[in-house]
DNA sequence: AAAATCAACGTTAGCGCTAACGCTGCCTCG
DNA sequence: CGAGGCAGCGTTAGCGCTAACGTTGATTTT
């Protein structure tokens, strides 16, 4: 009658003839075991169906094989594809990833760091760079690694991957202005929630300024199907008082796509009368009856550069801090050259 | 100059004069503490900013705070809105999740789940009931706390909450049927990666078949996003040799809308010449210029219930093995009451 | 009033693993 | 050929916490 039920690796020790510290050093792939006796290990481990005590490595070595993954919401294209970008990077180089939401909610991010930190993770992934400050300085203090993704700056907390917002929407600005919409308006969420969305709203806002253009009528929707609040929104926006805007931005292609079936559905003929913009180029595109104008952003790519960074850095490489990845412009159906002069009057 | 630079109870003990069982005691909510002591001890943990090293606690106590939660992909509306019911209730209770995608693959499931076991996991949680053996049989061995969520049977690991598919399939076909659709078709993904929509698929059959359709076009689809999916096997479908269908049922409410949208771009009279029925009923029907006809399913309270169960469970409570949540149907545009006879024959 | 009970703490012994040294024998090299 | 170097292994001492028993003094029971 067996007394222990799980095998460590004092049973393979003493199965192999060796000590613990040699399984222990075996396993791990650390130097300091001849090839053949680690061969012998391994073997035995695997026959003896050896499995690891994670709470009990992290424990001694003071460091466990936890990512914490930190993103606003799975209701949203953006971040699963970024997680699926980042999963076998990271689950190939041993580490698991514990996943919160937050809503948007920062107070409840650094909560949750908190308790990644009990759990003295390996290292971090925040979404965005914009963070409780109290918490940017402790894990700034603590040397953790940590990637802050989906937006960049010059002074991260450690390491950031991510598309430049602000640009991205210069871009789209100047992009309609050369089609010759004077009128932009812009639906989004609640502003502060989604501050990328507010970066870009920032840089659209910004071109058009440029171009002499200083009103934009922004409309603000609280619902969390996109599909929903773009219409919404768009409706809301409609019908306010003032002249009619020539194009609608929107804080991501599901809200546009949303505002499209809205304006479809009141006969306002896109692109002539009104023209439609959204934001992240998603797959979605390539089936819709009507493409939608957007801005491509690289977001697999971003999740595998992250992690492989984020992997470099754990194991003491040296890497570049802030990486930005770029955006392109996709035309689509919903905005087309319109009547007025089509130049660009800045520069 | 400190040498400690993280407080532990053993510091709190000393800071307020007992030993440091005491505190763990005080700090784990266990009686055999005095009230005044154990608030001194709450006290004296805030303003040392006291944080408890989970890996310790789980390797002392045998017994970590982790719950894993498998779900086969996070390009769903499906997996995150049953995450989302589960986060609060789990969260709320302590636990750390774990995620995992499994990309419909069994075997990756299966060694995630050991590796879960390795962190000594207080509980998982896996997606459907149709899993690798060897792994049923481990779980059930060692007797871990596992809630299987999304579909149900009578026989679970351990528990599970979800609706019945089969039965759901079979009310949509009898709303077919009633409807006058005789020549049923179905788009899917490749058999056998989504078990759910097959058992809805053999419901939809089953209850064809009693109705006296025997035959049943089925056209798979392998590509990931889903409007593109339900797209491209909608074209496939209706370039196929013979009569064409008269009603064609998806795997999920956005194949049915990447369906819609061909049939629309083909001229295809909907629901008159061809119907579209799709599952799940998610918020994007509130938003479509024309609402689809489909099943809904409870997904948020799903999440809910099961992981108030699992907490249950894992607290030494008895709780429902099995627990059917109830599907719905929700008639849109995409159906209507055509040529033949309306009324169903079979029982 | 002696015994039994019990709340409220303390002591001891690890959980399974790793960091940091120690030790050995063989090899190299001036 | 002896000192030094080094690969290859062993020993010791915890990591921070908790389970399982003590221990003590006060209260209750018969």
């Amino acid at each position: 009658m067996t007394r222990k039920i799980t095998v460590g690796i004092k049973d393979i020790g003493r199965a192999v003839g060796v000590s613990m510290m040699t399984v222990s050093r075996a396993l791990r792939g650390v130097e300091g075991v001849s090839p053949a006796m680690r061969a012998e290990i391994l073997r035995m481990a695997e026959v003896m169906d050896y499995r690891p005590n994670r709470t009990a490595r992290s424990l001694a070595s003071a460091r466990s094989s936890l990512i914490g993954i930190s993103i606003p919401t799975l209701f949203s294209d953006v971040f699963p594809e970024i997680l699926d970008g980042m999963r076998a990077t990271l689950s190939h180089a041993g580490f698991d990833t514990v996943i919160d939401t937050t809503d948007y909610d920062r107070t409840r991010e650094a909560a949750w760091v908190e308790r990644m930190l009990d759990w003295n993770a390996a290292g971090l992934v925040l979404s965005g760079i914009d963070h409780a400050p109290e918490m940017r300085d402790h894990l700034r203090s603590l040397q953790i690694p940590t990637l802050e993704i989906w937006d960049v700056c010059d002074d991260p907390i450690d390491i950031c991957v991510g598309v430049d917002h602000h640009a991205a929407g210069e871009m789209l600005g100047r992009h309609l202005q050369a089609c010759g919409y004077r009128r932009p308006a812009f639906v989004s969420v609640p502003e502060g929630r989604d501050r990328r969305a507010d970066k870009r709203l920032a840089g659209l806002r910004a071109s058009f300024a440029t171009a002499g253009v200083a009103e934009m009528v922004v409309e603000r929707v609280d619902r969390r199907a996109a599909f929903v609040a773009g219409a919404v929104g768009t409706e809301a926006l409609l019908k306010r008082p003032g002249p009619r805007p020539d194009v609608i931005a929107y804080l991501n292609d599901h809200m546009a796509f949303g505002g499209l079936s809205v304006c479809e559905r009141l006969a306002l003929p896109v692109p002539q009368a009104v023209g439609i913009a959204g934001f992240n180029g998603l797959e979605l595109n390539t089936v819709l009856p009507r493409p939608i104008t957007t801005v491509r952003t690289p977001l697999n790519a971003m999740g595998v550069t992250g992690a492989r960074n984020l992997v470099a850095r754990m194991n003491g490489a040296v890497v570049a801090r802030s990486i930005v990845l770029p955006t392109r412009l996709q035309e689509g159906d919903t905005t087309c050259v319109v009547g007025v002069s089509a130049a660009p009057q800045g520069e």
